[in-house]
DNA sequence: TCTGGGGTCCTCATACCT
DNA sequence: TCTGAGGTATGAGGACCC
């Protein structure tokens, strides 16, 4: 375990509403919801101002709507998101090449193997140097949690939460970790903390006391050891940057139960394609397709199958998912279907034999099946399926230019009308107007940068980075508390230290 | 109230081989 | 030849994470 508070977890606030908010400037301040807007939808993302009305991630949205109804409800981009996280891990990467991003919004670091901290104080400097980059570059902000390991920094970041900063000093960990909930742990979801709860362990320090045996017999070998260990603040994980990852998959849950067999099929195959396109893009190939069917009563199941060798062939997955849905019953009804490809290897390497061998069947199969039509369906859906309702069309949210009006949002779509609201990152809150859905005028576009690319090159030569402000800025932050919070909530906010 | 999408890892059962 | 132990691959399901 390393002595100095070096490893660096760093989480961005409310991201994909953030961002948004930044995008929209009549949504500041306001409830912002990110989600799924279908019947079946879930919440990705609430802003803060949301939160309040109890509305949280992987809440149905119809509660959501429920608890906050005058809240802006928006679909997710994920290409404006896709290009912030990118500045920001840029910005991580300037501080080690030792990055490890669990996901858009977060990402380890370790400071030490980058030589920009080594003790507490430059940990810290490097922190706050950081979220005031973060801020500059993106006009976001993001929470920092520093610690002697990933545990514990990712602790820290949840308790700086939102825009602060919190290093937990070494050996101060098992004091701060004792009293709290042993849901605080990585890895004990619900299911973990029942079993625990009806062991009599409620809290981190009850893991510690129990022992671990104890633990063991409770929630099994690895995750009793893992527990164990954590409980301990024992957290040896190294950063590690560049993780290959080990499977591909897409699915896709529908608005009403499909309950026809062909079409069953037909979107298996659609599925099917859709995973070797993202596959391909990758630049990899997988050994195992798996199928997924959720049935009509959540009830969930998954086949796999294993081929010779690995493939990015369409026509392979196709056929081998198609195989897999002979062996399911879907009578009742399927809300959600899903491929995937596991085993994923570097190279392409198509097994001849196999490949005669799936010909061979493709042949006998073409023979017996007859008409079904195994090229691909046109982009636009199923033949007679009706036309896009303007809300697919019309994503509440997306950007989109008018001739005449300029560069807006869609703020919501139906009955052949679209509401647009024009304003842009860099402008005051905007007029809303109405079009008709096929409108000429109208058409999409491209998000805007969050910062005006012109502001932010104006003071002095064009290459000022906006990190040498920012530096400026941090090192007036950096202790002792900052002057001044921005945003409403309490609790959390600013710079901290744990001291138990 | 009614539960997304994209992943990772673990456990358990079974088959096969030595 | 029969039986069992142990390793490895495979398949299914579940928990968890963001």
């Amino acid at each position: 375990m390393r002595t100095a508070p070096t490893i660096m977890h760093l989480d961005m606030d409310a991201f994909f509403a953030a961002a948004e908010q930044a995008s929209k400037p009549s949504l500041r301040g306001k409830a912002v919801v990110v989600g799924g807007l279908g019947p079946r939808g879930v919440v990705a993302t609430a802003s803060y101002e949301a939160r309040v009305f109890g509305v949280h991630s992987a809440m149905p949205m119809a509660q959501a709507r429920r608890l906050a109804p005058n809240a802006a409800y928006l679909v997710p981009r994920f290409g404006l998101y896709r290009e912030i996280s990118e500045q920001v891990m840029g910005l991580l990467r300037e501080l080690s090449p030792l990055v490890e991003p669990l996901s858009l919004d977060e990402a380890f670091v370790d400071l030490e193997a980058g030589g920009s901290a080594w003790d507490a104080a430059s940990a810290r400097l490097a922190g706050a140097k950081l979220r005031a980059d973060i801020r500059a570059v993106t006009g976001l902000t993001g929470s920092v949690g520093l610690a002697a390991s990933k545990m514990l920094a990712k602790i820290g970041s949840e308790q700086a939460k939102p825009d602060g900063l919190v290093l937990i000093e070494p050996g101060t960990e098992r004091a701060l970790l004792g009293p709290m909930s042993v849901r605080t742990l990585p890895g004990v979801g619900p299911a973990t903390g029942d079993h625990l709860r009806r062991g009599g362990i409620t809290t981190v320090e009850e893991i510690a006391e129990a022992g671990e045996d104890e633990l063991v017999r409770l929630v099994g070998k690895a995750h009793g050891h893992a527990l164990y260990a954590m409980a301990l603040a024992q957290d040896e994980r190294p950063v590690v940057a560049e993780r290959d990852s080990k499977s591909v998959s897409v699915e896709d849950t529908y608005d009403v139960d499909i309950h026809d067999r062909v079409r069953v099929r037909v979107e298996v195959q659609r599925l099917a394609d859709r995973c070797v396109g993202r596959l391909r893009g990758t630049g990899r190939s997988g050994r195992t397709v798996v199928l997924k069917v959720r049935r009509y009563d959540f009830s969930t199941l998954t086949r796999s199958e294993t081929l010779r060798g690995p493939t990015d062939d369409p026509a392979v997955v196709r056929e081998a998912a198609a195989r897999l849905l002979e062996a399911v019953d879907t009578t009742g009804g399927v809300r959600l279907l899903g491929v995937g490809v596991t085993g994923l290897a570097d190279y392409t390497q198509e097994d001849l034999f196999a490949q005669a061998a799936a010909a061979e069947e493709r042949a006998g199969a073409e023979k017996d099946a007859g008409s079904e039509p195994v090229g691909d369906a046109p982009a636009a859906g199923p033949a007679g399926a009706p036309a896009e309702p303007a809300e697919r069309r019309w994503p509440a949210g997306h950007d989109v230019r008018h001739a005449e009006w300029g560069h807006g949002w869609v703020q919501g779509s139906g009955v052949g009308r679209v509401t647009v609201r024009f304003e842009t990152p860099y402008s005051a809150p905007g007029r809303v107007r109405t079009f008709r859905t096929d409108d000429p005028q109208l058409e999409p576009a491209d998000p805007l940068p969050l910062v005006d690319p012109a502001a932010a090159a104006e003071p002095g030569p064009a290459t000022a980075r906006p990190a040498d402000r920012a530096a400026d800025q941090a090192a007036d932050q950096v202790s002792p508390l900052p002057a001044s919070r921005p945003k409403s909530r309490s609790g959390g906010g600013g710079e901290a230290t744990s001291s138990p």
